[in-house]
DNA sequence: CATCTATGTTGACATACGTCGAACCAGTGG
DNA sequence: CCACTGGTTCGACGTATGTCAACATAGATG
């Protein structure tokens, strides 16, 4: 694979924090803050379009991408922009303006707390 | 724990296949279809009321509940129901009657596939 | 059968969401 | 300073969604 670069593992550095959200769905009831902090993660997942941007950018070669790599989703330029600011609203994506383009990058902590989320108990 | 069922691992079987979804998100960029069929997972979680319900069945012991055990999350009994039936639709919950009761349990397959598709690729 | 409890279904309503075109801002290069 | 390209923001529009009250259905029980 080409992906040279180590995905740190660590929590988010300089934004607000977003990983430590909740324990796995299997371990107890959610709480109403618990799944209100969840619900909005799986929302912003919750759209094929903005899948299909997540993807792109998650799957880019050193975990960032340019707009002009993944607008390719088959809907209008505004609308890309307009879920890529929803994934960054939702802590999921990041963004940065180098010089005439913008690339969007992946909070891979917020990744791993939903992969979490979603394990299984120890089956035994 | 008091979990003494052993979670299967292997794909749905009665119901339409579910879990063969997708890749881990950060593998490719997702086909249309692909995020088509995640989305919808995601989007049936993307909902603080559905995704407590979701979490109390996962956790009840055995891993299935009735409604009257899970059904105290703050709307009415009816937006309950509707809850239950959207989270049904997604494939990830069943519902059995039982007599006077209907319990549901989680899709263990869904969840599994989930989970995999937020993995991180191996940090190496 | 009458009735009671547990769920599901229907219809209505307000809000949220996805989408687009048009206008707007940020750098780049003449 | 002016045009051009890449992206975002705005305003509008149709559809989907979450919610409830009212009604309907399924078993249990008298």
């Amino acid at each position: 694979m080409s992906n040279t670069k180590v995905l740190p593992l660590i929590e988010a550095e300089g934004s607000e924090a977003v990983a430590p959200c909740c324990p796995p769905l299997t371990e107890r009831p959610f709480t109403a803050e618990e799944a209100e902090a969840a619900a909005r993660m799986f929302k912003a997942l919750g759209d094929p379009v903005r899948l299909r941007l997540f993807s792109a950018v998650a799957s880019h070669e050193s975990g960032e991408a340019c707009v002009c790599d993944i607008s390719d989703v088959g809907v209008s330029q505004p609308t890309v922009s307009h879920h890529l600011k929803k994934l960054k609203e939702a802590g999921l994506l990041t963004s940065q303006r180098r010089g005439t383009w913008v690339y969007y990058r992946v909070e891979p902590s917020v990744l791993a707390a939903m992969g979490k989320l979603l394990t299984l108990p120890a089956v035994a």
